[in-house]
DNA sequence: ATGGACGATGTAACCGAATTCACGCTATCT
DNA sequence: AGATAGCGTGAATTCGGTTACATCGTCCAT
């Protein structure tokens, strides 16, 4: 079951082989017929193992995330797999659980199978991990993490703007008490948002209360508490954002419970814009990230990162993604205010 | 970077240096420390695909699943990293997408990379498939599907013990017209719950009427639309079973909608327990399916499956495993009926 | 003293492909 | 006819580890 056996019921030398199996063009068609049905008859299957070590191509893509639990990430990797797929590329998937020695561990995998390239999606990577990678001439693309240095594309989503549309969404419809449950403070994709909402509530002349800022986990149980925390208050806001969709349902379970509705009472608003979010009740008002541009954009930079000719990578890209908002239902006008303020009907199949 | 150059370094051959990263007892502690500094100066990584070639194995369990995008997978996914690394295993993800070209392959795609064991957790894949493992003589073990066969372990949910506690539920509730929201039912695992439904709505001398079953896509949209044209029914049942919380929270959007209430005017009941149900408003009574114990069970499968003297596969061992009623407050008393039903508060943490 | 057992290490074959280089054959040009 | 180019193919090396087997002391029992 090896290209030996290949080789010699088809009568050629394993070099033949290899070619037709590579489609290289200097196989003589019949030649690769018969090469092909031998492997046919024999069940023939490459060893991926010994094919890399050969060739010194792995074929591999890594992508590095932080919680496969977190919807927003599935998303994200069948979209990056798909593309990758498409351009004959295979993905290694590992998850860091936002947990430094794991995430050491990730690295570790991904250098050990010779990835040709890697996305790193969680921020929580200490800058040096990426001189592993540079010094082995691996191209790495970061999602959404600190300063331009060459030889690194970063992919930015813009925060601040995303931010600032749901900023100014609640405005207009005349917010003043707007709160924001934010992920673990300790990590630094949770900072970068934080940090965007309290420029955006500077700029706006917002109470930027401290006890408006609440932190969660990332996770349903996370924005539940908090917004436990945010019903507390002395002073209620009358809207809250929140750092991912996730955190946002979990707050609304606590709205709920609260004996509050859902915008009339308060209004809320996510981030990422997951599938499900399209299915709450009410439907939830969010930024969305476009996933598919990312992995479409992260593949781009990984595959387009060398100089075809020197193999030396090029000076990394910088790619900016705009978020989209997402008018649903949660967010509506300020209690006690009348305002102009339409109900959608249908928004839940057409995201 | 390669064992040589540590080799060289270290002033041992590499013989040595492979005994030393293997933990192989026979090193003498010093000898090992020299070449473990070695390894540290050198920055050395191993190389995976040579190792695997060289050694056979791989270290890899491979994880075919059907969707990454339905939270019940990456929940299953994580368990099973998680125990997989605790025993010294990596993980190979795969994603059918309900596709049989894809899932060939992925089936591929396993093989290549000589996976140590394969967990099947999609019922997707012709039975002749297995045979590319049983002939290799990888581990296999499958999720939930077909008959039993020698040197094939299964892992059976119980179905029919999941929709029946369902179904006692609800009709100690005083529900008697009950609706159900299948799977695409081309596909088996959709076939099992639908037939498990069937089976126990006979048992209750329910009325089974055709139009109560509408098939969805295991997707929020597809519970959705679903929904609609159970609501758009003459006679509308008061309670729906779905075959996945993803749609019953499509479901559910589809009943709010239509400006109904859950539980007071129709009772829904998911399948799954996927993180998210305990946050939906109302929280989503639910069939858990024990992910964890599911991972565990198919680990223990696959690396406990080859008799460790003949290397031989064992015979395939059925293991069986309960579903957990998860009574939150989603399904009620039947309308218009007066019966003792406790709303839970605190249910949403406490999964 | 001697043979044997054992522990630590080295030597070299091997895993299964990819790839370089050489070679033979045919077709084309002068 | 002889030089030349090109195409299809094969032999042999290489990738970076693992591992069976060989080697060499050392220590102990006889």
């Amino acid at each position: 079951m090896n290209i030996k056996a290949v080789a010699k019921l088809a009568n050629v030398s394993t070099a033949t082989v290899s070619r037709t199996i590579n489609g290289s063009p200097k196989v003589s068609p019949d030649t690769a017929a018969r090469v092909r049905k031998a492997m046919e008859t024999l069940n023939f299957v490459l060893n991926t193992n010994a094919r890399a070590l050969g060739s010194g191509r792995s074929n591999l893509l890594g992508l590095i995330i932080s919680d496969i639990t977190n919807p927003f990430f599935p998303e994200l990797v069948k979209a990056f797999e798909d593309i990758a797929v498409s351009q004959g590329k295979e993905v290694l998937i590992a998850n860091t659980d936002y947990d430094p020695d794991r995430t050491m561990h990730c690295v570790t995998r991904m250098l050990q199978r010779k990835v040709d390239g890697v996305a790193i999606m969680t921020s929580e990577i200490s800058e040096h991990v990426i001189s592993f990678f540079l010094k082995r001439k691996i191209p790495v693309v970061f999602l959404d993490t600190g300063e331009p240095a060459p030889g690194i594309s970063r992919i930015n989503i813009d925060y601040p703007a995303g931010v600032e549309m749901a900023m100014q969404y609640l405005t207009q419809l005349g917010h003043k008490d707007i709160s924001f449950i934010s992920g673990p403070l300790n990590l630094n994709s949770a900072k970068t948002r934080y940090q965007a909402f309290m420029e955006s509530s500077a700029r706006e002349h917002l109470s930027a209360k401290a006890e408006y800022v609440q932190e969660g986990n990332h996770r349903p149980d996370g924005g539940y508490r908090a917004m436990q925390r945010i019903l507390a208050l002395e002073q209620r806001p009358t809207a809250v954002l929140t750092s991912n969709d996730l955190t946002a349902i979990g707050a609304m379970g606590a709205i709920f419970e609260a004996g509050l509705r859902i915008p009339q009472d308060i209004s809320i608003i996510g981030f990422d814009d997951i599938q499900l979010s399209a299915f709450t009740e009410p439907p939830l008002t969010t930024v969305r990230i476009p996933h598919k541009d990312v992995a479409r954009v992260a593949i781009e930079a990984l595959l387009g990162t060398q100089d075809p000719i020197s193999k030396e990578p090029k000076d990394g890209a910088q790619y900016k993604i705009q978020p989209i908002f997402m008018p649903r239902r949660s967010a509506g006008p300020v209690p006690g205010e009348a305002h102009s303020f339409k109900r959608r009907r249908a928004d839940r199949l057409h995201a």
